[in-house]
RNA sequence: GCCUUGGUGGUGGAAUUGGUAGACACGCGGGACUUAAAAUCCCGUGAGCAGUAAUGCUUGUGCGGGUUCAAGUCCCGCCCGAGGUACCA
């Protein structure tokens, strides 16, 4: 019989569905959680890079059920965005009808390739029963502050209690800004003036933050919606802004952030990202007494060593200080530079890199030397880190060197022989000159004798920074999460729970308001029963996502966010399996939301994701054809350096193998009905090229495509054979004809020359049992190991030496199937019935290997050796003493070695690798 | 600049972690079957040299050194690619 793989991937794909084999419920089996990304539906539908990840995780997934685990493989959708929201700009079509038919072209590709996914469980973050979750976590964080004794997330209540005894004393809170006050002055405070303080610490706040404006996308980003001065969605430009917005206070988990990716099971470079993105940085906060405000005002240092070499300090543009800190006669100058520096964008920042500043006309007092040093301001300095100030020590740092340069300021050598004329020295290692007490101590040395120099005479303390902001967390669109918040008194106030969800509501066009307002600012009746304003932004993409893999645990719960019952049984992911591309986003946010849930005390683990593998990207393989210039000739890839043509993309779905299809490709664009081509051994072979898989190179495969012509079970072979999951690289068709090859031979193993069905219950031999089991370990080392594309391989190996020795046995195939139904479930399932099993292949048992079929002669030789050894000389199975020392004695290196001795014992595996002991 | 990764045939990629480098697959060459093609199957395939041949020798994992009986793998110094990050004080 033939491998008529459509019939039976439908037929399978059918049973799975209206049986619902793949629906997973708690049970008394171990539980294994595994997850992937839940894919953005866009218009565009999947390419044939996006299963890689989903392919890989259901292997694993299908692998994890045969070892006995009760497996949770869920499936969703990250369906707010900003495409459909810019679709319905140009069409006026809904967002959410958008949404809704893009994710059923998607379901209907998943559902091609044989998941098994439990689709019961099916998220979908635009949902309002989904939402509702979203909503209930923000009005927790609202309602939360963070405690940085006790390194936890503590409720709000909890902290007015303290304030209306003790005020600010003894307590050390996570803020937006440092503030002091008694019980006497909080209790005189009007409901407005308190509920203003609160907001400086709780965890979601509104306050004016200094954001990455859009005015092209009209919203706020991100800082990891951001790169390089551009939004990532559309490339367009950003500019520094200061507005009123709401943020969550993800910089108060920096430290447990940090400390806590220790624990995961990640890959180095991801760990790596993330490190640098929170960017801890341990220093010392330095007060220096400025003159004319009779206050101090601390900056930020790593180099506390340097402070006798500073001979100014510099202010950021955005600085509360500024205007305090500017002269009359220099307010001029300073109105001029701050208006020039307002209008660059982020981006023109950094494409010129030219210096620029103004000179305040205040001075600081150096706190260990007590000299005058003028403050600038420059834009070289930024407001959001540190304190938005810097003493400059241009000896020993490049940025404060350019500066001094620029604007002849005085340059102090603080290390021995160090050269300034030119350039900085910003290594850290020499001794100290120049520097008071601190000369004649190694750089190292002097960092710590500053700090504690500075500690003891209250000049200034310790302190750890980080580079990680706070997430803003409003964006002024229509398609996303509305907030469950109203204004009182133009102060916010979250909805009582049982008002959730808050649903979206109808507007009549998914623009801004003409008041300038977001798009929900056309909402009718966008205001409480008590006729209070509710919120106009909505949430942003990362708030939906954050904690979905909670919700898939509990899905259809309406009371609870996840039940105690199916959180403490779920618990968390055990394999993560998605892009790289959130390293910095939804990698962070997620943790930083499963960490506040986790101190509110509703979920038991403090992470959510322990092991993470990363797949690569798929890039796209472009192909050419070359036309003669001025002609509608064509001519083949060999030949075209003869002509002078130009290089044309051509669509890879008429390319196979590089050559090309040329009847399609005349019918492919009326342009070319009328082409002539020039070929090369009567083909026409394409040029290729690596390229972003997209549209308008042609080069996007849709899976569909292949699993029409090659089958499901190819396509997610292939996938894996194409090399390591976490590997990114070209989609490349060539080599799928040999797994499909591979599937076939397969199938050809259980049938007879006339295509009947047939296995025989004869005993297997030696040879057949170390074949099958050899297979069965290798097999389940690179699933735990994630390596695919060798288990591919060893399948290929095995069925090669099965068909060799012409096995037809029962006791070798039966367990094959069972092993090779991860990898091609339709296949397996199909062989398994015809097997003569009743349930599906997904509820037997992954076999157990035998390490004694794979081990053979062990050979004890007189004498004593210590090491390990090889033989150069293949030995034969069975072999005699003479042999061995044979071997032993052809081998130079060995011979070299052993110097005269003779080996004691000599333990042979399969006839080449030999321990040899003394 | 800093951090993280990689660099192996014509191509994608293997290598039990220090033990016959190039598994497996593609491609290519040769053959079988066929009227023919497709499909399928078999043989060969890193480079170089010698031999009628089985085979043998030399060389070979980005470059240069080192450790070791033995290095793609470990150590030192470079070169190149990919990704992350960057006026972060």
């Amino acid at each position: 019989m033939e491998y008529d793989f459509r019939k039976i991937e439908n037929k399978w794909q059918k049973y799975w569905a209206e049986n619902k084999i793949y629906k997973v419920e708690i049970n008394d089996k171990p539980k294994y959680y595994v997850l992937d990304m839940f894919p953005y539906p866009s218009g565009a539908g999947l390419h044939v890079g996006h299963p890689l990840g989903y392919i890989a995780s259901d292997i694993f997934s299908r692998y994890k059920r045969l070892c006995g685990f009760n497996v949770l493989h869920p499936m969703g959708y990250d369906a707010y965005g900003l495409p459909a929201e810019q679709y319905a700009i140009q069409t006026g079509q809904h967002p959410s009808i958008t949404t809704e038919t893009n994710i059923n072209r998607y379901r209907n590709q998943l559902d091609k390739i044989g998941f098994c996914f439990d689709w019961d469980r099916e998220v979908r973050t635009c949902d309002p029963k989904y939402y509702k979750w979203t909503q209930w976590t923000f009005i927790k964080m609202f309602n939360s502050y963070y405690c940085n004794q006790a390194q936890q997330a503590r409720p709000i209540s909890e902290l007015i209690e303290v304030f209306a005894q003790q005020g600010t004393r003894n307590l050390d809170l996570a803020c937006s800004k440092q503030m002091q006050f008694t019980a006497e002055e909080w209790n005189l405070k009007n409901e407005k003036e308190q509920q203003e303080i609160l907001l400086n610490y709780r965890i979601a706040y509104l306050a004016d933050t200094t954001v990455n404006w859009c005015s092209a996308l009209g919203t706020v980003l991100a800082n990891d919606e951001v790169s390089e001065g551009l939004s990532i969605r559309g490339g367009y430009p950003v500019e520094q802004k200061i507005m009123k917005q709401w943020s969550l206070r993800v910089s108060a988990y920096a430290q447990r952030l940090l400390d806590d990716l220790e624990k995961l099971d990640w890959s180095e470079s991801l760990k790596e990202t993330q490190r640098n993105w929170i960017g801890r940085s341990e220093g010392a906060e330095v007060n220096f007494y400025i003159e004319n405000l009779n206050t101090e005002l601390p900056v930020f240092t790593t180099r506390a060593d340097t402070v006798f070499g500073v001979t100014f300090m510099v202010l950021a543009p955005e600085s509360e200080y500024v205007d305090k800190l500017t002269t009359d006669n220099q307010k001029q100058a300073v109105a001029q530079y701050l208006e020039r520096t307002k209008h660059r964008t982020e981006r023109e920042r950094i494409a010129d890199k030219s210096i620029t500043g103004v000179f305040t006309g205040s001075y600081a007092i150096n706190p260990v030397k007590g000299n005058k040093i003028p403050i600038w301001i420059s834009d070289y300095v930024l407001a959001g880190y540190g304190t938005g100030m810097i003493m400059a020590v241009p000896a020993h740092d490049s940025r404060d060197y350019a500066f001094a340069k620029h604007f002849d300021l005085p340059v102090i050598p603080l290390i021995e022989g160090c050269d300034v004329s030119v350039e900085s020295f910003d290594a850290k290692d020499g001794i100290m000159i120049n520097s008071g007490f601190l000369n004649g101590l190694t750089v190292s040395q002097a960092i710590e004798t500053a700090k504690k120099y500075i500690e003891e005479n209250g000049i200034g303390k310790r302190k750890v920074n980080y580079r990680l902001r706070d997430a803003i967390f409003s964006r002024q669109r229509y398609w996303g999460e509305p907030f469950p918040v109203y204004y009182k008194q133009e102060m916010p106030y979250t909805l009582n729970e049982d008002k959730l969800p808050l649903e979206l509501p109808e507007i009549d066009k998914f623009l801004p308001a003409e008041t300038g307002e977001p798009p929900l600012g056309r909402a009718k009746n966008w205001q409480t029963a008590e006729g209070y304003p509710l919120e106009l932004s909505t949430m942003p993409g990362f708030a939906g996502s954050s904690a979905y893999y909670l919700r898939y645990m509990d899905p259809h719960n309406d009371n609870r966010l996840v039940s105690a019952e199916a959180n403490q049984y779920w618990r968390n992911v055990d394999l993560y399996v998605g892009g790289t591309e959130h390293a910095t986003g939804h990698l962070i946010y997620s943790r930083f939301w499963n960490k506040f849930l986790f101190d509110c005390g509703l979920i038991v683990e403090n992470e959510p994701f322990k092991k993470l593998v990363n797949q690569g990207m798929i890039q796209g393989r472009s192909n050419f054809v070359y036309r003669v210039k001025g002609t509608n000739r064509f001519v083949s890839l060999g030949l075209k350096d003869k002509y002078d043509t130009t290089e044309i993309h051509v669509d890879v779905n008429i390319v196979k193998n590089d050559i090309l299809d040329i009847d399609r490709f005349t019918k492919w664009m009326p342009e070319f009905n009328d082409a002539e081509f020039i070929l090369e051994d009567g083909k026409y072979i394409c040029g290729y090229a690596i390229e972003k898989m997209s549209k308008s190179m042609y080069n996007v495969v849709n899976p569909d495509v292949i699993v029409d012509s090659y089958g499901a079970d190819t396509l997610r072979m292939y996938e894996m054979f194409l090399g390591p999951i976490e590997q990114s690289k070209p989609w490349d068709t060539n080599g799928i004809d040999g797994v499909y090859r591979f599937l076939r031979r397969f199938w050809a193993l259980y049938f007879d020359r006339d295509g009947n069905f047939n296995m025989s219950d004869e005993k297997a031999n030696q040879q057949e049992l170390k074949c099958l089991h050899k297979t069965i370990k290798k097999i389940q080392t690179d699933i735990e190991n994630f390596s695919f594309n060798t288990s591919v391989s060893a399948f290929m190996i095995c069925v090669n030496e099965l068909m060799s020795l012409k096995c037809n046995k029962r006791e070798i195939l039966e367990p094959l199937v069972i092993i090779l139904s991860p990898f091609a479930p339709h296949i397996a399932e199909e062989l398994w019935h015809l097997c003569g099993h009743a349930t599906s292949v997904c509820d037997a048992v992954f076999p157990k290997y035998n390490e004694e079929f794979l081990t053979e002669n062990t050979f004890e030789y007189p004498v004593s050796f210590n090491g390990k050894m090889r033989f150069k000389k293949e030995l034969p199975l069975t072999f005699t003493v003479k042999q061995v020392e044979e071997a032993i004695i052809t081998d130079d290196t060995t011979q070299k070695w052993l110097d005269g001795k003779t080996p004691k014992k000599v333990i042979v595996v399969v006839g080449k690798i030999v321990n040899v002991v003394i």
